[in-house]
DNA sequence: AATAGTACTTGGCTATACATAGTACTTTAT
DNA sequence: ATAAAGTACTATGTATAGCCAAGTACTATT
């Protein structure tokens, strides 16, 4: 049971929510998401990234249009669909709400209880 | 792919930091956690709680003392251990960590990008 | 033609939350 | 005294997300 491994359980779902909000700001690939997460020191992984945006897609969520690139191979330029935007809605919700949790239970003090 | 797969999943290892930061506070049995926890909107079942508190108790992170009651069997009363505090310590870092790069992905504009 | 760089893919691993069923003890009702 | 209801804790199996690591495919550079 170390710090490590319960940072990556607390990231779990957030991502996701990560994900589509920097797509719902305007078409971006794999890179581009990569790059704005790391900015804001949320690390991840292609081994992470890659999939989720796979099932992302198979569930509707995101469609994506092959783009030719000046520097390399093709890319894959998501965004998101209607049932991607109103789950984006739900999540954004269900983010606030657990987050007004658990301020309510880690602000109250040891004197208040 | 629904919203209540996810809202589960945002909730992984967040409990694990409530929970802590609850014992922290004084010593308390389970069905005490779980009214706080249900208070505070973030609901949470048996079947997870006991387990959680096994796996910490058996980490070094927390520790009880058999209490008997007045109205059915004894309860645990947990307390956290030196090494309790000061996981939670990291816990709280992370946390705050976490939410600060949400919060600078989610606030980011359409327009400022 | 060979090497390096970029973009995407895939399979296996681990850990948490949950559903569900079950054990054990105490109090209350008949 | 016995049965029923309530409380507290335990155990097992399932699903899923994130990660590691290896691999494929295309492009540009040398």
């Amino acid at each position: 049971m170390n710090l490590e491994n319960t940072q990556v359980q607390m990231r779990k779902g957030i991502l996701e929510y990560c994900i589509l909000h920097i797509i719902s700001r305007g078409e971006v690939y794999a890179s581009d998401m990569i790059d704005e997460l790391t900015e804001a020191k949320m690390i991840v992984v292609e081994g992470t990234l890659y999939p989720l945006l796979t099932r992302l897609k198979n569930a509707g969520l995101l469609e994506y249009k092959w783009v030719e690139s000046k520097s390399g191979p093709p890319r894959k330029y998501y965004t998101l669909t209607n049932e991607g935007t109103s789950f984006l809605n739900g999540l954004t919700e269900t983010w606030n709400y657990l987050v007004q949790s658990t301020e309510m239970i880690t602000n109250r003090s040891k004197a208040t209880f």
